[in-house]
RNA sequence: GACCCCAUCGUCUAGCCUGGCCUAGGACAAGAGCUUUUCAAGCUCUCGACCGGGGUUCGAAUCCCCGUGGGGUCGCCA
């Protein structure tokens, strides 16, 4: 049986990077019906923080990383930690300095296998003697990090490839603990813009900025899949279930990605796109609700076509707001180019007047009869359909583009849009 | 500096293991156009890369070597 963990210390909060390595260590174990394990390591009282934790837990829920074990935390195996070592010390594989205790490394050449990068060896004598106990009886990272994967029966150890060289100072402590080591595949790190490591000044956002922001966790779960994997073929839009049963360690690069923004701007419009009217109504009912555009008691079909005329517009969920704000407002807030725009032509105020008549003598305000109504105005008229579909959408929007000017005006309704014309011609001289 | 890793369009990548189907494919971004009531979306097209040099081979993006470039690690941090 497979087994994986992702072990971040809560010294900071989860970034892309680290979402990443939790994200290939799940799909390795969701993809293998394995098990996925949450540690914390959280040795460094110092500098572990629970609102850290939180903030990990609540990040990694949100992007669908479930855990099938744990969260176990390093803070409460001090003990074992202790007799490991001194098991370790016992048999004179170790010394002691103070109350540290010290493993003897030994000055011999260390070699494994990575999953993903093959053989990898390392120089007789690169290394110094490993602290396993810190003077303050706490474990260090490496030693509490061996003892736990073997406790843990981990075996695959999927991490980013700044550990490559923890590798075989681990392998000497798994040697001294006299047990086999796990599997080790080392991921391809993601980088900032000038390829150095990812960090807090260089682009590390932590997970939640993009929840806040409106993107889908569906979309930065597959274009995080995405870094430094591929499914084979040229299929960029992947549904969790797809990247599941196709991801592979065999199909994971070995270079550095870059983050890039801007596609997962695409992917998230491209996510929403794909998403159900309900789901997204869901997720949107909240941000409405902070922003009073709408009360408690919202019409949710109106909501719901509402946000079918917006979906194409949108990239992130808070575009909806400003793209849709319109459909909400009790009167319309018209920009100084909105007011020019209405102001410019004097036939504009006959239009509206007409286009007012017209819609007056309308029953029915579904789309269709009320782009007869306009239809009939402009021929009556005799003139270009853009003379009057844009002073109408400014009229009743305050906005030069959106949504279709029939499809909105039949959200909009009757008395709405008769009243917003009415407000518009104020405007007009 | 030592050790280790990496190297295809600006970016994410396919192809590399099992050399020929690659005058290198897709996606994002950019540009042009179509559609159209605007803005989007959608569709079509354009731009654009095998780090360099040596081998091996009839043939190399693919295999080997050497450079070069970039990165990581060298903590009683994780």
């Amino acid at each position: 049986m497979i087994k994986v963990r992702f072990a971040p210390s809560p010294t900071g909060y989860l970034h892309t990077g680290g979402a990443r390595t939790a994200l290939f260590n799940w799909l390795y174990a969701r993809h293998n019906k394995g098990i996925f394990v949450l540690r914390i390591e959280d040795t460094d009282k110092e500098r572990s923080e629970k609102k850290y934790l939180d903030q990990i837990l609540e990040d990694l829920e949100w992007l669908g990383l479930d855990w099938d074990e744990g969260p176990f935390f390093q803070s409460q195996r001090i003990k074992n930690y202790l007799e490991k070592a001194q098991k370790i010390l016992d048999e004179g594989l170790a010394y002691k300095e103070g109350q540290a205790i010290i493993l003897r490394t030994p000055q011999k050449m260390f070699e494994f296998t990575d999953l993903i990068r093959g053989q990898i060896k390392f120089e007789a004598g690169s290394f110094k003697d490993q602290v396993l106990i810190k003077s303050d009886g706490t474990p260090t990272y490496n030693f509490a990090c061996c003892v736990d994967d073997h406790d843990m029966g981990i075996t695959h150890v999927i991490r980013g490839d700044d550990h490559i060289s923890n590798t075989p100072k681990q392998l000497a402590i798994y040697e001294a603990l006299k047990v086999e080591p796990p599997q080790f595949a080392h991921i391809p790190l993601i980088v900032a813009q000038d390829r150095s490591r990812l960090s807090k000044r260089k682009g590390a956002r932590p997970l939640s900025d993009y929840r806040e922001e409106g993107y889908l966790a569906d979309a930065l779960f597959n274009f995080l899949a995405l870094l430094g994997w591929s499914p084979g073929d040229d299929s960029q839009v992947l549904s969790k279930e797809a990247i599941i049963s196709g991801f592979s360690l065999e199909r994971v690069l070995k270079s550095a990605a870059y983050f890039d923004a801007e596609k997962l701007e695409w992917m998230n419009a491209q996510h929403i796109m794909n998403a159900d009217n309900k789901t997204l109504v869901e997720k949107l009912i909240p941000m409405f609700l902070e922003k009073k555009l709408i009360t408690k008691d919202y019409d949710q079909r109106k909501l719901t076509r509402i946000i079918e005329l917006c979906k194409p517009r949108v990239k992130k969920l808070s575009d909806f707001l400003e793209v849709g704000d319109f459909f909400f407002v009790s009167k319309i807030e018209y920009s100084d180019e909105a007011k020019a725009f209405l102001k410019k032509d004097e036939k504009t105020k006959k239009i509206i007047q007409d286009l007012s008549e017209a819609l007056q003598k309308l029953d029915a305000f579904d789309v269709e009869a009320v782009e007869a109504a306009c239809r009939g105005v402009i021929s009556d008229l005799d003139i270009k359909p853009g003379a009057l579909i844009h002073p109408t959408r400014v009229a009743l929007t305050g906005k030069r583009a959106g949504p279709g000017l029939f499809e909105l005006m039949s959200v909009l309704g009757k008395e709405e849009v008769l009243k917003r014309l009415q407000q518009s011609l104020e405007l007009i001289q």
